[in-house]
DNA sequence: AATATAGTAAAGTATCTGCTTAACTAATTA
DNA sequence: TAATTAGTTAAGCAGATACTTTACTATATT
């Protein structure tokens, strides 16, 4: 009873901001945020071998980024929000954790010039 | 008159998502979080020499993640959460992007299928 | 059946990255 | 003034990374 589901893919920060950290896996996702779309579609404008994307999509869908499947000899590809949401809750908690040492700041300024 | 601020450095998601896709630099940014501290502080709890340290922060600082201040011999670095707020906005924009998608595909399947 | 299309897998390579060591400068402290 | 502390800089290196080419499989089209 320690486990109501049992989750597809947790997301791993570590996987997922090394995915992100590449221009072309990122010019990836910005396609795939138009609409689910197969691997050819996705390399067309991207100047580099089908290889090369094939080895970029294999490293987003590890990361949880990218979900994929295939049907017939065509593989279709989506974002997978879940990932997205993972990397985008770390960098807010960095965030909130900077805000609430200004706020402590400014108490402390507050009490020691009580006041302006 | 087509730009009010002399912006001291404009983020730059590129290296923002470079300098984000390593451990080490997003354990640096973590113990930011808790406050301003000197490079040999952060240094401290990481395993790797005080130069690797200072080449994290290089990285860091040209991204625009982390602003640093030297007084006397001690450099004391502190997060710069417009770094951080530029890296979030991107995954956001992917976010809502997927959303939006996700909204059109509701639509068409309310259209298709009228009445459950 | 022959050809074209969509993707996969493996091997090789040039470059990048994260790290170390070592030698150094500048500011404190004893 | 001598020793210590805090950080910097450069050189070098092992391993990771983003590609390429080539050869291949499976599905679709003619």
């Amino acid at each position: 009873m320690h486990q109501k589901k049992p989750r597809q893919k947790k997301p791993d920060i570590d996987r997922i901001f090394h995915a992100l950290g590449d221009l072309t896996r990122r010019a990836i996702l910005e396609q795939l945020g138009h609409g689910a779309v197969s691997v050819s579609k996705l390399a067309a404008p991207l100047d580099i071998t089908l290889a090369a994307v094939v080895q970029h999509l294999q490293v987003l869908e590890e990361s949880g980024l990218v979900r994929t499947e295939k049907l017939g000899r065509v593989r279709t590809c989506q974002v997978d929000p879940i990932g997205l949401a993972a990397a985008e809750g770390w960098i807010r908690d960095r965030r909130t954790a900077w805000d609430r040492q200004l706020d402590r700041l400014e108490e402390l300024l507050a009490e020691e010039n009580p006041e302006g």
